[in-house]
RNA sequence: GGUUCCGUAGCUCAGUUGGAUAGAGCAACAGCCUUCUAAGCUGUGGGUCCCGCGUUCGAGUCGCGGCGGAAUCACCA
């Protein structure tokens, strides 16, 4: 459309003018609400072909246009902005062929399919998922879905982080003071029993060195001081060795935690086809370092730690083996992104991995086109913002972590009291109600989340509830379902989409407005792709909602007189909600039929 | 200190490749349910787009310099 419009513009100035106008000097934007018109052409570039004024130029090619196309139906000049309105048989013809769509995901598989992976979650098994990971998780799936939906082959996988010190502290503290307690016989979920003892670990630890940091010591040299750190670092090499008991322990706790991650993943609706752990992939990053070591591509030390040189590409030394041979946290994603291009031949890899990895992940891809691999260049660091409270970052010291299963609990608790409150679905079943709650809970958890550009820093306020009106999930779940609700009433009177009766409606300018936010759909999709960002989709999908709703309060659908404008309107309604219920989809959200 | 990112209404956030009088929601106040779901709709108030200079017909948007904040610069992950 808006293409059409500028080859119009283009061959009218052109032939005006007599001249070869560039092509990107043909700027047409969406006419601003406060003015009359739909597309708007902004004529100052124009100005030195017409060598005329902005207000001339401007009607001149306003009645060029008027008079050549019958696609435009009317014009007005406004300083130097030249606003054209589309005819009404136009925006019908558009709006006719979106309804013939079977699903509105149609068509949108336009680019050259590439085979993307798309790394998300990545969590330690030391302790529970918390709000961070939530906007991972949502991020990495919501993703998934829109270069799925865009037509490319998406493969979604997650790197446990499964070994490491962190994770014997938890270990050490259970085999200490644990006295065999298992989620069973706690009650209590696989990862936050693990969790429970990293915090008593930390706990003991700081009591252990006080005592330390009295003689003067630093912190961390205290830390490291206390008989319970060495403890630890015992046992990580014990673990390293392949210590029958304490691999056991090792197996037997990471396997609590996957239960309870597991759970939490399902809550949040996510899901991974591959997942990877450092346990594994980590020595096949040795491999590839010693190799890159025969070929001078990486240089040793004299205490036989093996190092990268990157300062002529403005990057420090990075080291990638220690001397006593083991490995560290950049050696694994080496070696992990060999395993992944071997296993997928991928043409992209996605890290979904917070901005204080912006310099790993720079470093990474820098070491593996040192090293010669090509396909690096399709490692990509989706890079995004952290989330924070009130008084900044969340500290698992200071107890201000938000736990991720309370906050999905607290969300669909919250929801049911607000059902409540309102007295909806009071004919509902329970069993019916719970789902129709955690929809709507989770909805708003998702989409507040995700209307939030990803790359930003965001804030969480725990004092203040999330919302369910305004620009929320529930707000577009809301409309969703009232639409659902209209349509099915309808049919229920006999009320049926009739395509043969579109052509001779004459639309409102309401109507005319949600057929442009419906037709912008694709564009938004599209968008969101290849900028990597569902929040477009959700920040869309608010405006056609908010639209549509000032549409459904001006104006009956199922009651008034005339049996085209019942028949166009329940069209309308039909694509808005079907769009909605796409939009919402892709980022993982889930529409409630009735709420 | 070096590098990167951020700074828009009291709060949380939008703002297309530079375009007209910078937008939403929350909070506050005032209205609208006998009618397809009021988790909705309408209205009012609220701004030095951090500051300055520059480029441009035109800057919240681009460039430079400040100020403020965050992250990072580990033989942690």
């Amino acid at each position: 459309m808006d293409n059409i419009l500028k080859e119009k513009i283009l061959i009218a100035v052109r032939s005006l003018y007599k001249s070869e106008i560039p092509e990107n000097l043909i700027q047409v934007q969406e006419t601003r609400k406060d003015f009359k018109g739909d597309f708007t052409l902004v004529v100052f570039p124009l100005l030195r072909y017409s060598k005329n004024t902005p207000e001339q130029t401007g009607s001149d090619i306003g009645k060029y246009l008027l008079e050549n196309h019958n696609i435009i139906s009317d014009y007005n000049v406004i300083k130097g902005f030249l606003n054209l309105n589309i005819s009404d048989s136009w925006w019908l013809d558009i709006f006719k062929g979106i309804s013939r769509q079977k699903n509105q995901l149609e068509g949108l598989k336009t680019h050259n399919p590439e085979t993307i992976l798309v790394e998300y979650s990545s969590p330690n098994t030391n302790k529970p998922l918390h709000l961070g990971h939530i906007r991972n998780n949502l991020l990495g799936f919501s993703l998934f879905r829109i270069l799925s939906v865009t037509g490319n082959r998406v493969i979604k996988t997650n790197i446990v982080n499964d070994r490491g010190i962190h994770i014997c502290k938890s270990m050490l503290a259970w085999q200490k003071w644990g006295n065999g307690e298992t989620p069973d016989s706690a009650a209590l979920k696989g990862d936050h029993l693990v969790g429970k003892y990293y915090v008593l670990f930390e706990k003991e630890l700081k009591k252990q060195a006080e005592p330390f940091l009295a003689t003067g010591m630093d912190d961390e040299a205290a830390r490291n001081s206390a008989p319970l750190m060495q403890e630890a670092r015992e046992m990580l090499l014990k673990w390293e060795s392949g210590d029958p008991e304490v691999v056991g322990l090792w197996k037997t706790m990471n396997g609590w935690v996957y239960e309870g991650f597991d759970k939490t993943y399902e809550k949040l609706g996510v899901d991974f086809d591959k997942i990877y752990y450092e346990s594994e992939t980590y020595k096949s990053g040795k491999e590839i370092v010693l190799e890159a070591l025969k070929k001078k591509v990486l240089y040793q030390k004299a205490d036989t730690s093996i190092w990268a040189d990157l300062t002529d590409e403005d990057l420090d030394q990075k080291l990638l083996l220690r001397s006593d041979g083991t490995a560290v946290y950049m050696t694994q994603d080496l070696g992990t992104a060999c395993i992944r291009q071997e296993e997928y031949g991928f043409d992209k890899c996605i890290y979904v991995v917070g901005n204080e990895q912006n310099y790993h992940f720079q470093v990474l891809k820098a070491i593996l086109k040192k090293m010669g691999y090509n396909w690096a260049d399709g490692l990509i660091h989706f890079s995004y913002g952290m989330v924070e409270l009130p008084e900044g970052k969340m500290k698992s010291r200071e107890g201000t972590i938000v736990d991720a299963d309370d906050l999905i609990q607290g969300m669909i608790d919250s929801a049911r009291e607000l059902s409540f409150e309102l007295g909806k679905l009071e004919d509902y079943q329970e069993e019916e109600r719970v789902d129709i709650f955690r929809k709507i809970g989770l909805g708003a958890l998702k989409y507040f989340i995700l209307k939030v550009d990803p790359r930003k820093n965001m804030t969480f306020n725990p004092a203040e509830s999330i919302d369910f009106n305004g620009n929320t999930g529930p707000f577009i779940q809301y409309t969703y379902a009232r639409i659902r609700s209209v349509i099915k009433k309808g049919e229920q009177n006999g009320l049926r989409e009739d395509p043969d009766l579109l052509s001779s409606v004459k639309p409102l300018q309401k109507e005319i407005e949600l057929i442009k936010l419906i037709r912008k759909f694709r564009d938004v999709v599209n968008e969101s792709a290849s900028t990597y960002s569902p929040a477009l989709i959700a920040n869309y999908c608010y405006e056609l909602a908010r639209e549509y709703n000032q549409f459904y309060h001006d104006h009956s659908i199922l009651a008034d007189e005339n049996e085209l404008v019942r028949n166009f309107r329940l069209v309308l309604s039909r694509l808005t909600s079907e769009i909605l219920n796409s939009g919402m989809w892709m980022l993982g959200i889930e529409m409630p039929e009735r709420m």
